[in-house]
DNA sequence: CCAATTAAGACTAAATAGGTCTACTATTTT
DNA sequence: AAAATAGTAGACCTATTTAGTCTTAATTGG
């Protein structure tokens, strides 16, 4: 349906409210579920996917929790997307597998999919954070 | 997660080969179905849809089928996928039912949205049909 | 009337997404 | 060393969406 997932939309938010404070900052899953007002086993559940797509940084243990492997101005929003759910490809001939059947409006759809990933690889988290 | 329907891209299929032809044909779904190598049911389906939609044009009865509702060249992408699955929205506060939560990223996706639906509307059947 | 063809919508099955939970591992504090 | 805290991994169930087919009715040409 051309749409993000609940759970993207949730990494988005998270994202943007610990870039809007001092980046070192340890965050665990409490506060941020607490600040957010999404529930903590969801809450995990997105910080765990982040961090194994490399956009987040953990620290396991007492104290510990999670900071932005990198600053907002270096993270796209194109980045965020294909961490939590993979390539970016509006019809499957416009993913790594392609499509059997090779038709003919295949090259349209490779552009309109360079264009959207174009729009968002301009995006960056420091962008977003800001409004 | 970001991708066309089915049901869409078979509707662009079957449009780019309706606008390689004769637009004053008359296309019936079983002859359609051949042509393209999509099961009959789903053919029709498809194209019930997209008449819905105003994309074609109908003739009921014994030699009836479908045309284009008007020139391939003034049919756009953005106007086929609003057709089949309605109002294209990334996220739920780029769509007209908006989302309860306002959050910071929330122009973002506006803006985002809008670029994809610009570069939807600047495709037409036309360029696409052609390859 | 009869044959061909679209129209409308119900229906089932499959795939995806959403959300929660439990058990485990690592780190800090006491 | 023990306890408390916090991330890790992955299973799990449910709800929603999507895909595809089928049945029945309505329309038109001959
Ligand atoms: S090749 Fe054609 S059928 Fe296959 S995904 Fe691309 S547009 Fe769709
Ligand atoms: S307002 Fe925020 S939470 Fe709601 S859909 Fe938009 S980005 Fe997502």
């Amino acid at each position: 349906m051309l749409r993000i997932t609940k759970i993207t939309d949730y990494g988005f938010i998270l994202l943007a409210h610990m870039a809007n404070q001092d980046q070192e900052l340890l965050h665990n899953a409490k506060d941020l579920s607490a600040a957010i007002g999404i529930p903590l086993p969801t809450v995990s559940k997105v910080l765990k996917i982040l961090t194994q797509g490399g956009i987040l940084k953990s620290h396991q243990g007492s104290k510990g929790g999670y900071t932005l492997g990198k600053p907002a101005a270096e993270i796209t929003a194109a980045e965020i997307i294909e961490a939590v759910e993979g390539p970016v490809a509006i019809t499957d001939c416009s993913s790594a597998e392609g499509c059997e059947r090779n038709c003919v409006v295949s090259s349209s759809w490779q552009q309109v999919n360079t264009a959207v990933i174009g729009a968002l690889s301009g995006l960056t988290l420091d962008d977003m954070s800001h409004g």
